[in-house]
DNA sequence: CTTTGGATCGTCT
DNA sequence: GACGATCCAAAGG
Protein backbone atom coordinates (compact mmCIF):
# COMPACT_ATOMS: atom_id res chain seq x y z
CA UNK A 1 0.00 0.00 0.00
CA UNK A 2 1.19 3.33 -0.54
CA UNK A 3 2.57 5.80 2.12
CA UNK A 4 -0.83 7.66 2.19
CA UNK A 5 -2.39 4.62 3.25
CA UNK A 6 -1.14 4.72 6.64
CA UNK A 7 -1.46 8.56 7.25
CA UNK A 8 -4.80 8.80 8.54
CA UNK A 9 -6.38 7.82 12.18
CA UNK A 10 -5.56 4.58 13.26
CA UNK A 11 -9.41 4.38 14.03
CA UNK A 12 -9.81 5.16 10.55
CA UNK A 13 -6.95 3.19 9.04
CA UNK A 14 -7.21 -0.17 11.43
CA UNK A 15 -10.94 -1.30 9.80
CA UNK A 16 -9.50 -0.79 6.06
CA UNK A 17 -6.34 -2.87 6.83
CA UNK A 18 -8.99 -5.68 6.75
CA UNK A 19 -9.02 -8.17 4.18
CA UNK A 20 -5.37 -6.55 3.13
CA UNK A 21 -2.38 -9.19 2.64
CA UNK A 22 0.59 -9.39 4.88
CA UNK A 23 3.40 -10.77 2.78
CA UNK A 24 7.09 -12.03 3.88
CA UNK A 25 8.30 -13.83 0.78
CA UNK A 26 6.44 -16.98 -0.11
CA UNK A 27 4.20 -16.32 3.04
CA UNK A 28 1.66 -14.58 3.26
CA UNK A 29 -1.72 -14.13 5.45
CA UNK A 30 -5.03 -12.19 4.66
CA UNK A 31 -5.07 -9.37 7.80
CA UNK A 32 -8.81 -10.47 9.56
CA UNK A 33 -8.40 -8.66 12.48
CA UNK A 34 -6.69 -5.47 14.41
CA UNK A 35 -6.58 -3.15 17.18
CA UNK A 36 -6.60 0.70 16.88
CA UNK A 37 -3.79 2.69 19.80
CA UNK A 38 -3.51 5.82 19.34
CA UNK A 39 -0.85 7.39 21.29
CA UNK A 40 -1.41 10.21 23.47
CA UNK A 41 -5.00 9.72 23.60
CA UNK A 42 -5.19 6.41 24.53
CA UNK A 43 -3.77 4.73 27.69
CA UNK A 44 -3.52 1.55 26.57
CA UNK A 45 -0.77 2.58 24.53
CA UNK A 46 2.79 2.20 24.79
CA UNK A 47 3.17 5.81 23.70
CA UNK A 48 0.97 7.30 26.09
CA UNK A 49 3.49 8.47 28.56
CA UNK A 50 5.69 9.94 25.78
CA UNK A 51 9.02 8.44 23.69
CA UNK A 52 10.91 5.96 24.90
CA UNK A 53 13.22 3.69 23.46
CA UNK A 54 10.89 1.07 22.98
CA UNK A 55 8.29 3.06 21.83
CA UNK A 56 10.65 5.42 19.01
CA UNK A 57 9.11 3.24 15.86
CA UNK A 58 5.64 4.90 16.34
CA UNK A 59 6.51 8.36 16.95
CA UNK A 60 8.09 8.15 13.43
CA UNK A 61 6.74 8.11 10.13
CA UNK A 62 3.37 6.32 9.18
CA UNK A 63 3.78 2.82 6.95
CA UNK A 64 6.74 1.63 9.03
CA UNK A 65 6.65 -1.59 11.32
CA UNK A 66 6.24 -1.32 15.41
CA UNK A 67 7.25 -4.48 16.73
CA UNK A 68 7.88 -4.97 20.59
CA UNK A 69 8.41 -7.96 23.23
CA UNK A 70 6.16 -8.64 25.92
CA UNK A 71 5.37 -11.46 28.45
CA UNK A 72 9.28 -12.75 28.27
CA UNK A 73 8.80 -14.52 25.15
CA UNK A 74 6.85 -12.93 22.30
CA UNK A 75 6.70 -10.34 19.49
CA UNK A 76 3.70 -8.40 18.27
CA UNK A 77 3.61 -6.47 15.11
CA UNK A 78 1.58 -2.83 14.75
CA UNK A 79 1.82 -1.02 11.23
CA UNK A 80 2.23 3.04 11.99
CA UNK A 81 -0.42 5.41 11.47
CA UNK A 82 -0.63 8.90 11.70
CA UNK A 83 1.86 11.83 10.76
CA UNK A 84 5.13 12.14 11.74
CA UNK A 85 5.47 12.38 15.31
CA UNK A 86 2.23 11.15 15.96
CA UNK A 87 2.14 8.01 17.97
CA UNK A 88 -0.44 5.90 16.43
CA UNK A 89 -0.63 2.17 15.60
CA UNK A 90 -2.79 -0.69 14.40
CA UNK A 91 -1.93 -4.18 16.24
CA UNK A 92 -2.06 -7.00 13.42
CA UNK A 93 -3.96 -9.95 15.74
CA UNK A 94 -5.05 -12.50 12.83
CA UNK A 95 -4.42 -13.56 9.56
CA UNK A 96 -6.17 -15.93 7.84
CA UNK A 97 -2.96 -18.28 5.98
CA UNK A 98 -3.01 -17.85 1.56
CA UNK A 99 0.55 -19.33 1.17
CA UNK A 100 3.57 -20.66 2.88
CA UNK A 101 1.52 -23.04 5.25
CA UNK A 102 4.64 -25.08 5.57
CA UNK A 103 7.25 -22.57 6.34
CA UNK A 104 4.68 -21.24 8.74
CA UNK A 105 4.06 -24.35 10.63
CA UNK A 106 8.47 -24.92 11.03
CA UNK A 107 8.60 -21.50 12.20
CA UNK A 108 6.10 -21.83 14.69
CA UNK A 109 6.42 -25.54 15.56
CA UNK A 110 8.83 -24.90 19.05
CA UNK A 111 11.71 -26.71 19.63
CA UNK A 112 12.54 -30.50 19.78
CA UNK A 113 9.28 -31.23 21.58
CA UNK A 114 7.17 -29.31 18.79
CA UNK A 115 4.20 -30.93 18.11
CA UNK A 116 1.68 -30.50 15.20
CA UNK A 117 -0.01 -26.68 14.98
CA UNK A 118 -3.25 -26.84 13.56
CA UNK A 119 -3.70 -24.43 10.93
CA UNK A 120 -6.56 -22.13 13.23
CA UNK A 121 -3.80 -21.83 15.36
CA UNK A 122 -0.94 -21.47 12.82
CA UNK A 123 -1.44 -17.29 13.04
CA UNK A 124 -4.45 -16.10 15.06
CA UNK A 125 -3.28 -14.01 17.44
CA UNK A 126 -0.43 -11.07 17.76
CA UNK A 127 2.37 -13.39 19.02
CA UNK A 128 1.40 -16.42 16.70
CA UNK A 129 1.65 -14.16 13.28
CA UNK A 130 4.66 -13.23 14.56
CA UNK A 131 6.08 -16.20 15.22
CA UNK A 132 4.88 -17.85 11.81
CA UNK A 133 6.62 -15.18 9.78
CA UNK A 134 9.70 -14.37 12.12
CA UNK A 135 8.67 -11.21 12.66
CA UNK A 136 11.19 -9.87 15.89
CA UNK A 137 13.30 -7.05 16.90
CA UNK A 138 15.48 -6.77 13.95
CA UNK A 139 12.18 -6.17 12.48
CA UNK A 140 11.16 -3.49 14.12
CA UNK A 141 11.22 -0.13 12.27
CA UNK A 142 10.56 -2.24 8.84
CA UNK A 143 9.25 0.03 5.81
CA UNK A 144 6.20 -2.05 5.13
CA UNK A 145 5.90 0.70 1.82
CA UNK A 146 9.17 0.07 0.09
CA UNK A 147 9.60 -3.69 1.87
CA UNK A 148 13.21 -3.01 2.69
CA UNK A 149 12.86 -5.89 5.48
CA UNK A 150 10.47 -8.27 2.89
CA UNK A 151 7.69 -7.36 4.98
CA UNK A 152 4.72 -5.49 2.62
CA UNK A 153 1.07 -4.87 3.08
CA UNK A 154 -0.32 -5.66 -0.12
CA UNK A 155 -4.12 -5.35 -1.83
CA UNK A 156 -5.68 -8.42 -3.72
CA UNK A 157 -8.51 -6.64 -4.38
CA UNK A 158 -10.52 -7.84 -1.69
CA UNK A 159 -12.29 -4.89 -0.41
CA UNK A 160 -12.81 -4.58 3.24
CA UNK A 161 -15.98 -5.58 5.23
CA UNK A 162 -19.11 -2.97 4.44
CA UNK A 163 -19.59 -3.89 8.29
CA UNK A 164 -16.78 -4.91 10.27
CA UNK A 165 -17.11 -6.90 13.90
CA UNK A 166 -16.41 -4.42 16.77
CA UNK A 167 -15.36 -5.10 20.10
CA UNK A 168 -13.47 -3.71 23.40
CA UNK A 169 -9.46 -4.39 22.43
CA UNK A 170 -8.48 -7.50 24.34
CA UNK A 171 -6.20 -7.66 27.12
CA UNK A 172 -5.43 -4.36 27.68
CA UNK A 173 -6.47 -3.20 31.48
CA UNK A 174 -6.71 0.63 30.51
CA UNK A 175 -9.44 1.99 28.19
CA UNK A 176 -10.62 -1.80 27.56
CA UNK A 177 -14.01 -0.44 26.74
CA UNK A 178 -13.17 1.40 23.73
CA UNK A 179 -14.24 -0.23 20.80
CA UNK A 180 -11.16 -0.72 18.99
CA UNK A 181 -10.88 -3.78 18.06
CA UNK A 182 -11.97 -4.67 14.32
CA UNK A 183 -12.29 -7.88 12.80
CA UNK A 184 -13.87 -9.78 9.48
CA UNK A 185 -16.96 -10.94 10.83
CA UNK A 186 -17.27 -14.69 10.36
CA UNK A 187 -13.81 -15.83 9.85
CA UNK A 188 -12.78 -18.77 11.25
CA UNK A 189 -9.34 -17.01 12.00
CA UNK A 190 -10.27 -14.14 13.65
CA UNK A 191 -8.29 -15.18 17.61
CA UNK A 192 -10.21 -15.71 20.62
CA UNK A 193 -14.53 -17.01 20.53
CA UNK A 194 -14.86 -13.22 18.93
CA UNK A 195 -16.32 -13.58 15.45
C1' DC B 1 -15.31 -28.14 25.27
C1' DT B 2 -13.53 -24.67 29.45
C1' DT B 3 -10.51 -23.26 33.14
C1' DT B 4 -6.16 -22.46 35.24
C1' DG B 5 -1.46 -21.56 36.12
C1' DG B 6 3.34 -21.32 34.47
C1' DA B 7 6.85 -19.58 31.41
C1' DT B 8 10.20 -15.66 31.07
C1' DC B 9 12.65 -11.03 30.39
C1' DG B 10 12.76 -6.18 28.39
C1' DT B 11 11.12 -1.98 29.82
C1' DC B 12 10.04 1.71 32.74
C1' DT B 13 9.39 3.54 37.78
C1' DG C 1 11.14 -4.50 41.56
C1' DA C 2 6.67 -5.10 39.09
C1' DC C 3 4.29 -6.02 35.20
C1' DG C 4 2.74 -6.97 30.68
C1' DA C 5 -1.36 -5.14 23.52
C1' DT C 6 0.32 -13.69 25.10
C1' DC C 7 0.45 -18.59 24.43
C1' DC C 8 0.40 -23.33 25.74
C1' DA C 9 -0.26 -27.57 28.28
C1' DA C 10 -2.55 -29.93 31.70
C1' DA C 11 -6.52 -31.08 34.11
C1' DG C 12 -11.41 -31.37 34.66
C1' DG C 13 -16.54 -31.81 32.49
Amino acid sequence: MPRGFYAGDALEVAPRLLNKVLVRGGRSGRIVEVEAYRGSQDPASHAFRGPTRRNATMFGPPGRLYVYFTYGMHWCANAVCGPDGDAQAVLLRALAPLTGLDDMRIARRGGVSGRAVRDRDLISGPARLCQALGVDRADDGADLVRGDRGLRIVDDGTPPPEEPGVSGRVGVSQAGDLPWRFWVPGDPYVSGSTR
